[in-house]
DNA sequence: TGGGAGATACGCT
DNA sequence: GCGTATCTCCCAT
């Protein structure tokens, strides 16, 4: 009902990055949702960005999905152990994308506990619930995506984004470097990280 | 309670 | 070989 439209995705990748802050990452399964709001977000930017996948106009089978239409799915596979998902934004043909970092806990609790630590949620101590998606391959773990949902449309019903129903207090932006980009020159000082202030459930 | 070192494990280039 | 990370183990500006 609250599902981002196509539009929102079509924007530039900075302010996509900023405006995904606070709303729901939603991933359906048999009918059940599991979700997180997005605490914290990184900004890849293609062509002109050494940090990202799709540097220069790199079009690989992998980077493929970068290239679509705002409003698909990017997830690639790290350390050959971890998986991370990006939302694709801008025009087809522009390989710009979206990392979402971490998520703070919202519906499916219970399923996220199971797929994170084998254990339901009311069995985890502080620092576990604390730890069920705050990074990048943590929040792909509690909600389930994998590869399979590489290039998966988020206008579609079983991965989408929505607002949040539950408007939260307004909370502000903060911006700083990117995390894990050190080899990546004069793009690795670029401020595109943004994270809710006072969140605990940001990275890191 | 929290930070640092070391191990991990595999597709992509 | 390397990588947009995480886990475990260990110890204590």
């Amino acid at each position: 009902m609250s599902k981002l439209q196509r539009i929102f995705y079509l924007d530039d990748t900075e302010t996509v990055a900023k405006r995904l802050l606070g709303k729901l990452l939603v991933h359906e399964i048999d009918g059940k949702r599991i979700s997180g709001i997005i605490v914290e977000t990184e900004a890849y930017l293609g062509l002109t960005d050494k940090a990202a996948h799709s540097y220069g106009g790199r079009k690989t089978q992998r980077t493929e999905a970068m290239f679509r239409l705002g409003g698909h799915a990017y997830v690639y596979l790290i350390y050959g152990m971890y998986n991370c998902f990006n939302v694709v934004t801008e025009c087809e043909g522009v390989p710009e994308a979206v990392l979402i970092r971490a998520l703070e806990p919202y519906e499916g609790l219970d399923a996220m506990a199971l797929a994170r630590y084998n254990m339901p949620y009311q069995a985890l101590n502080k620092s576990q619930v604390r730890n069920l998606a705050n990074g990048p391959g943590k929040l792909c773990r509690a909600l389930s995506i994998d590869r399979s949902m590489n290039g998966e449309d988020l206008c579609g019903n079983r991965l989408y984004i929505e607002e949040n129903p539950k408007i939260s207090e307004p909370f502000n932006i903060l911006t700083s470097k990117r995390i894990g980009v050190d080899y990546a020159e004069e793009a690795r000082d670029f401020p595109l990280r943004f994270y809710i202030e006072n969140s605990n459930y940001v990275s890191k």
